[in-house]
Parts: structure tokens; C-alpha cells; sequence
RNA sequence: GCAGGUAUAGUUUAGUGGUAAAACAUUUGCUUCCCAAGCAAAAGUUGCGGGUCCGAUUCCCGCUACCUGCUCCA
């Protein structure tokens, strides 16, 4: 079979109803896309199965929905305002882009602390060193520019006076100042997690390949609080659930999933692990579990002046609990599933179809109701207009029974019924399942059980 | 952000300095009826802005978007 392409994928896309670039009518606006009809329904459904995996069925998970506009100095803790956006320099030369400290750093053979240094300071060293381009060997440089990925918005406070507010780059913060309210108000005992889903914003150079990289993206993510002596078992177990997640619940398959840890961590973190997935555009991160020690909650208790101490209701002890943080795209995971469920059918005949293998339950729509000819469709629509009060369901009545099969099967619709002359006498209708392609006749009365029993079976 | 490339209908693509086309998809009617049948009809296209020209979808410039590579990637 022939390699998928992203290209391919944004066309199925956009001529399917999932999804659409952003502002198209006015030219676009670059890496934003916006979900139509289909991709709303499976986002919502990748989002639910998710809350349902990690919040619903652990009862040591709170969830909560934070505000994306924050108070600046949450922005100030987490460290986002001075260091977010590394100093850059380009090679006026060979026009290619390096980091300043970087180049401080290997020049030096790591005597010096670049991470200490100013962009002045920075600069001078480079310029009295004579330090070199890399790549062509020159020492033409521009000066240094730093790129702050937070996207910025003011709220006016008192008269012409307005204060900067950021949209948050994470939604994680959300968590760690939510801490002791969820702690109380559940009265969560360590271990225990906090996870939210919600949107993102960071001003992003790179180009996006589709959904890959957006500027506006949704972040599926937890934070588990736990002692530092439970802190390794608990990132470990992390990976683990997290491999079972896209593979068992989502359905990626193995041979596109693998583990990647981290070479560099973040000064704070003691461990980091991504699980990649093999994309049209190659090996890349769909999640990442990091730990991150007790940092966060050390960073807020420092500025807040409020303590983050957790008190141990056993032994009295009080401690900052340690952080293990399980984050995963939304949008990432989306095209990661659409991705791996656009399956290309090579027919008897030489032609091809596409067939989207999606789980029954992330699909769209969970039924199609098909009346055999139009004459049927009174009674077609009675069963529509009752399954659709269950399960998200289409009615179609163009066009012949074969194509309509073929519509559904290429947007994933798990079940396709049909309504026939037999059902005005016998009350049954024709129920046939997309990947076994098995027909059965089901009572009308017996629908809405035999749809939800098949769902449920599929998990 | 850098280099190169691309932009024609919903999709995939032809084509042209002088009224823009095909396939598939879509809509309507007839016909058929359990896996893309057939017939008839309809609707729909040169990304945006500027320049050259009698005339630009075609040539030039700018913008925007996308693709490939680089860079970046708490």
C-alpha cells in the first residue's frame, strides 16, 4: 500500500466535514483550523473516552476547568515571563538561526554560564571571542531576539490604564493553583491527581504540518501529586496507562507507537518520556509524561505566599507533594486516530475506497438509517427520529443503498440499518457492522439495546 | 524565522496573453433496489492586492496560505 500523506489527510478532511482552514474565506490564518460536523463529534469523542479513562474510572482523579486568563503573576511563578523564549541570533551569512547561550556554552566548553548571562553580556562574549558560525564559519551576527511564545491581550482596569494578561502557553497552572481548594473540597488524600482539558495558546514560529503544531490547541493533561518516595512508580505507571490509552482505547496500532525519553530535561525535572507516533511526516510526540518534582508547587508557595504544604492526616508530616505530569494533544491525538483509522481498500475491480477504521465509539456517527427505496422512508424516519434521542445518527435516502454504505464506511459510522419492505410486516430492520460486514435482522424494539450492547462489547 | 516550491470547481488535476475544461463529488427528475448501476438535467472554478498590456488565470512585484528541507521544540 501506498504511504499516506498529510496532504491526503487534509484533503479527506476538508471534503469530509472533519475539519477546515482557518479563516479560509479571508486567505487563511496560518496554523488554525477550524472542526466541522464529523471532526467536532470525534474530537468530543476522543475528549470523552479520555475523561472517561483517566477521571471517571480512577476515583483518585479530580477533575477541574480552570480559567485560561490568569492572574500575570501565575505567568511570573511558573517562570514563563523571564524565560519563556529562548535569546536567538541569526547568521546574517548562511542566515541560519542559533541559540545565543548555546553558542556561549559549546565555545566555551560549559566554564561559562551562559543560562546566568544577560543578552548584553551574551553578545559581548560572542563578538570578543570571535565566536564562529557552525554551520559557515563566519562571524556575522545579528543581535540578539527574544521570541516570547505567549500570546498577549490587556484588560482595561481604571481609565486608559490597562494591564497585559496572558493567554496561558499550558494549562497545567490551572491545577497547581487549584491544589489546596481540590485537596479540601474533595478531601484528597496523596496520592491523588488533578486533570482538566482545555485550550492552549503559543505563538509558534515552526509551521504546523496540519494539525500537528497549531497556535491555538487543546491539552488533555493531569498532575498527580504523591510523596516523593511513590514519585518514580507513579511516572512509570503513567507511561504504562498511557500506552494502554492510545493503543487499547484509541486504537493506534503498536508498530506506530513507541517510548522516547528525554536526553535534556528542564533543570527541575528528574525524569521525561514521550510516547511518539509514526505521523505521515514521521516519528513525533503525542504525549509526555515528565516529573517535575516539587518545583511547581514550591514556585506558587514562593510568590503566593500561600503554603502548599500537604499535611500527611496519618503521621502529621507536612510536605510539598512531588509532581508527575501526563499531558496529551487533543488535536495531536485526533490526527494521530484519523491517521491511523484512513485505511485505503483495493476493490476486485482495481478501484480503491477509503474505509475509516475508527472505534465504534469515537465515531461520528454511531448509526446511519437507510431507508431501501424512498417510499420507505415514513417508516425509515420513525426509526431515525427515535435512535437519534441515543446515539449521534444520519438519515440518508440518496442515492442507491450501495453508495450509502460506502459514505458511511468512509466517515467511520460503525452501524448502517436499513429500513425494507419486510420491515412494514415483520417490524425488523437490516443491521450490518462496518468491519465484519455481518447483516442481521433486529426487532425495531431491540434497536436502541443492540446498538449500546455492541458499543460497550467493542471497549 | 531562513531557503526552495506550489496556488485553476467541494476533491484530484488539464489548459490558455483574447468568452476556462475533465473525472469524481453535489443537487433535481426518471429508473433500479442490500454494497459506488443507468438515463436526463442543473449548479459550481483561476487565493488576495498591485503593475505591464487594448486585453492577465497566464508575464512581473507584494501579501497570504500550503508543501519540502532547515531551525526551533519545558
Amino acid at each position: 500500500m501506498e504511504e499516506l500523506t498529510m496532504q491526503q489527510i487534509v484533503a479527506f478532511c476538508k471534503s469530509r466535514g472533519f475539519v477546515f482552514p482557518g479563516s479560509e474565506i479571508y486567505g487563511g490564518f496560518a496554523n488554525t483550523w477550524d472542526f466541522g460536523p464529523l471532526g467536532v463529534e470525534l474530537k468530543n469523542n476522543i475528549k470523552k473516552a479520555w475523561w472517561k479513562t483517566f477521571v471517571q474510572e480512577d476515583s483518585s482523579t479530580y477533575g477541574v476547568d480552570a480559567a485560561i486568563l490568569m492572574n500575570p503573576r501565575v505567568w511570573e511563578a511558573s517562570g514563563h515571563v523571564q524565560s519563556f523564549g529562548d535569546p536567538k541570533m541569526d547568521c546574517k551569512v548562511c542566515k541560519q538561526r542559533f541559540r545565543a547561550d548555546t553558542l556561549v556554552e559549546n565555545f566555551s566548553k560549559n566554564t561559562v554560564s551562559a543560562e546566568a548571562m544577560t543578552n548584553e553580556e551574551l553578545e559581548k562574549y560572542i563578538e570578543d571571542n570571535k565566536i564562529k558560525c557552525p554551520n559557515c564559519g563566519n562571524k556575522d551576527w545579528t543581535s540578539i531576539r527574544k521570541f516570547n511564545p505567549m500570546f498577549t491581550t490587556s484588560r482595561q482596569m481604571i481609565g486608559d490604564e490597562k494591564d497585559i494578561v496572558y493567554l496561558r502557553p499550558e494549562t497545567c497552572q490551572g491545577e497547581y493553583i487549584n491544589f489546596q481548594n481540590i485537596q479540601r473540597t474533595m478531601r484528597a488524600k496523596v496520592p491523588f491527581a488533578i486533570a482538566q482539558i482545555g485550550k492552549s495558546f503559543r505563538n509558534e514560529i515552526t509551521p504546523g504540518n496540519f494539525l500537528f503544531r497549531t497556535v491555538e490547541f487543546e491539552q488533555m493533561e493531569l498532575q498527580k501529586f504523591c510523596k516523593v518516595e511513590d514519585s518514580m512508580k507513579a511516572y512509570d505507571d503513567y507511561k504504562q496507562k498511557a500506552l494502554s490509552f492510545v493503543k487499547d482505547v484509541i486504537g493506534l496500532d503498536v508498530d506506530k507507537l513507541r517510548f522516547h525519553d528525554h536526553d535534556k530535561l528542564a533543570h527541575y525535572a528528574k525524569a521525561a518520556c514521550d510516547i511518539q507516533f509514526n505521523f505521515p511526516i514521521g516519528w513525533q510526540e503525542l504525549n509526555g509524561i515528565h516529573h517535575r518534582g516539587e518545583w511547581d508547587l514550591s514556585r506558587h508557595q514562593e510568590f503566593s505566599g500561600k503554603t502548599m504544604l500537604y499535611t500527611d492526616p496519618f503521621t502529621n508530616e507536612k510536605f510539598l507533594p512531588n509532581v508527575v505530569e501526563y499531558s496529551i494533544g487533543a488535536d495531536r491525538l485526533f490526527l494521530a486516530t484519523l491517521c491511523n483509522a484512513y485505511k485505503v481498500e483495493k476493490l476486485e475491480n482495481d478501484e480503491t475506497r477509503v474505509v475509516l477504521k475508527l472505534k465504534p465509539y469515537l465515531a461520528p456517527y454511531k448509526v446511519a438509517v437507510l431507508p431501501l427505496q424512498k417510499n420507505l422512508s415514513e417508516k425509515a424516519l420513525v426509526v431515525y427520529n427515535n435512535l437519534k434521542k441515543y446515539f449521534s445518527c444520519d438519515y440518508d435516502e440518496a442515492g442507491s443503498i450501495g453508495k450509502r454504505y460506502r459514505r458511511h464506511d468512509e466517515i467511520g459510522t460503525p452501524f448502517c440499518l436499513t429500513i425494507d419492505f419486510d420491515t412494514l410486516e415483520d417490524n425488523c430492520v437490516t443491521i450490518r457492522d462496518r468491519d465484519t460486514m455481518k447483516q442481521e435482522r433486529v426487532n425495531i424494539s431491540d434497536l436502541k439495546n443492540y446498538i449500546y450492547n455492541s458499543l460497550e462489547n467493542n471497549k
